[in-house]
DNA sequence: TCTGGGGTCCTAGGACCC
DNA sequence: TCTGGGGTCCTAGGACCC
């Protein structure tokens, strides 16, 4: 992106963020430069590096525009970060071709209308997928064929697994397992003996190359967050306060605009050892407002205060999760076991008093003797 | 100037329910 | 001897991703 916009950054190595390397351009990359590494360990080990403040804004807006042209190609796009998504393309041959043509129109397009270069990972499943994209990048387009899966799959290193980080890339290192190869040939029970069940489990069926997942459309976000570094401190309690109650402000406000009202409330925080602890309280009913959920946050802020004092604060966050949505109504009922003449009941009585339009469809909340109804606009 | 800001998913224990 | 079997929700922590 600021390639893109600055034109004197192109060719040149180019760091997004301050203290931390929140991304950095592949001339950059060639110097050992690494996203998430601190400042100063960049600065010297690429002293000329170009260093330029996040722009937020236009990082969002660019990737709506690039999801446009997915969208564009196929209805079916699941969306997995500001700049990733999943392409179902299996049904359109007939209509726009194989996947490597379709793959090589997408990168020509976003390019067109966006102005940025792609990379494009082509696979049977979303794993090799992503995989292929990863090790296709920067601006390049990767095919894994059905019959080639585990020849591509077998020689890559462990990292290269998406969900292998560095810790579990170190236990497989302390047992000699580098390759994936090694991983498959492992057996499921001695690498949930070294991973644990469900990690051991899923890294067993990937590296065997199977994975079933169906791209899935339409995921809505299960929470909404925000948090600030403080820096060493110390920090008043006024200065906290006046943090929690702006991140607080940030997070309502998206809330609201995005009509996503939650029930859950994490304070985050870290230390001056850079140890981390999370506070959370569960409200009855969700809630977008300010007032509300910044008392919560000021009650998990005391209780954690004995921690403060004694580590010193130098991170606060807050996030809401357990998100519903503000564009439906939430009915309690009046029994115990809804069934559908209750339910059907239950709607009239709702056409009643807002109006035969006001319902169009009703679902059953979970277990609990109640509706969700979707509402109109007005 | 050592360590940002936004997320997801999984695990495990405890309370509670039938 | 006096302890089954199935489940949900909440809290806290941890690994991982971009």
């Amino acid at each position: 992106m600021e390639q893109r916009d600055f034109p004197w950054l192109r060719g040149r190595p180019v760091i997004v963020g301050g203290g931390v390397v929140l991304a950095c351009s592949y001339e950059a990359k060639a110097r050992g430069i690494r996203t998430a590494m601190g400042g100063r360990t960049a600065r010297q080990l690429c002293p000329e590096a170009i260093v330029v403040r996040p722009r937020m804004s236009a990082y969002s807006q660019a990737s709506k525009q690039v999801f446009e042209v997915f969208r564009d190609t196929t209805p079916l796009v699941e969306g997995i970060s500001i700049d990733e998504a999943f392409l179902d393309v299996g049904g359109l041959h007939r209509i726009s071709g194989t996947p490597t043509e379709i793959a090589t129109r997408l990168r020509s397009e976003v390019l067109r209308r966006v102005g940025l270069p792609i990379t494009v990972g082509v696979a049977r499943t979303k794993f090799l997928a992503k995989v292929a994209s990863r090790v296709a990048k920067p601006d390049g387009l990767l095919v894994v064929p059905p019959d080639r899966e585990l020849a591509f799959l077998h020689p890559l290193p462990v990292q290269m697994l998406w969900g292998v980080g560095e810790v579990t890339a170190g236990k497989l290192h302390q047992h000699g397992i580098r390759k994936v190869e090694q991983v498959a040939r492992l057996g499921e029970a001695a690498l949930v003996s070294i991973l644990g069940k469900g990690a051991g489990r899923h890294l067993h069926a990937l590296a065997n190359n199977s994975d079933p997942r169906m791209v899935e459309v339409g995921k809505r976000r299960g929470s909404i967050g925000s948090q600030r570094a403080l820096g060493r401190g110390p920090h008043s309690p006024a200065e906290v306060s006046a943090t929690l109650a702006g991140l607080v402000d940030r997070v309502t406000k998206r809330m609201r605009a995005s009509g996503r009202p939650g029930r859950t409330i994490v304070l985050r925080l870290r230390f001056a050892d850079f140890s981390r602890v999370t506070r959370s309280r569960t409200l009855p009913r969700a809630t977008v407002q300010t007032q509300t959920i910044l008392e919560v946050a000021r009650e998990l802020l005391h209780e954690a205060q004995p921690l403060i004092t004694e580590r010193g604060l130098t991170l606060v966050g807050i996030a809401v999760s357990n998100l519903g949505r503000t564009d439906h109504l939430q009915l309690e009922l009046p029994f115990d076991e809804p069934d559908h003449a209750s339910l059907d009941a239950a709607m009239d009585a709702v056409r009643d008093r807002f109006g035969s339009a006001s319902i169009s469809r009703a679902v059953l909340v979970g277990k609990d003797p109640g509706i969700s109804v979707p509402m109109l606009p007005d």
